[in-house]
DNA sequence: TTAATATGTGAACACTTGCTCACTCATTGA
DNA sequence: TCAATGAGTGAGCAAGTGTTCACATATTAA
């Protein structure tokens, strides 16, 4: 029984894996991840301001989180509200930062 | 207070969350990990064997891992048996792959 | 309709990365 | 000492990645 805590990772779920950590695992996508947990939700301009990396790469990167389904958005009017798909994103880059801080 | 649940998550910090993520995110690393997690200690060639990559391959990831201290080995003969050399590591790996399959 | 604002897209390019190949180092046994 | 075994290293290269630049789309206000 429980597989999670044996063995049985598979090729597949592990792939799935690294293709989840590597999205995180780019200082400015982990920073608008931040941006976003710390602030709920944010425009497009206001990650910009808070990130400090040109207008275009944001789009890039957003765009790259929201095909990962990390992040979801909310359209009024003429802007784009992001946020966090999932809590679980959360919990893991905090779980990260508490493992570093312990090194 | 609480810090890690608020924010001033600097800069520098977020840097090294994604280099943490970053050394995770690979297809060979994350199935050496696992392997170790799966096997607590293994030499080299058992690596090679259980990860399906070329001796020469593994080598050079083993020592990305030892570098980022996310695994260590004890030497024995003229074999070195590698282990993670911290537990949060494999935590928040199955952490993600709880996230991954409820997704 | 026109101009302005908010955002997205695709090509190009420099930089990074992971693998292979050819060697080397270290340990053990004959 | 020599050969065999376990493991590591560095150069080279193909593939992947993140940013910028120029342009495009969509919405709102005048």
């Amino acid at each position: 029984m429980d597989k999670v805590l044996k063995n049985d990772h598979t090729e597949e779920t592990l792939f799935e894996v690294a293709e989840f950590f590597k999205v995180l695992g780019d200082s400015t996508r982990i920073k608008i991840v931040s941006a976003l947990f710390e602030n709920g939700e944010l425009c497009v301009n206001d990650i910009v301001d808070l990130v400090d990396v040109s207008r275009t790469a944001v789009s890039h990167q957003l765009r790259i989180l929201k095909d990962k389904r990390i992040i979801s958005y909310r359209k009024e009017g003429q802007m784009k509200f992001y946020h966090l798909d999932d809590a679980h994103v959360e919990v893991i880059v905090l779980l990260t930062i508490t493992h570093l801080s312990h090194h």
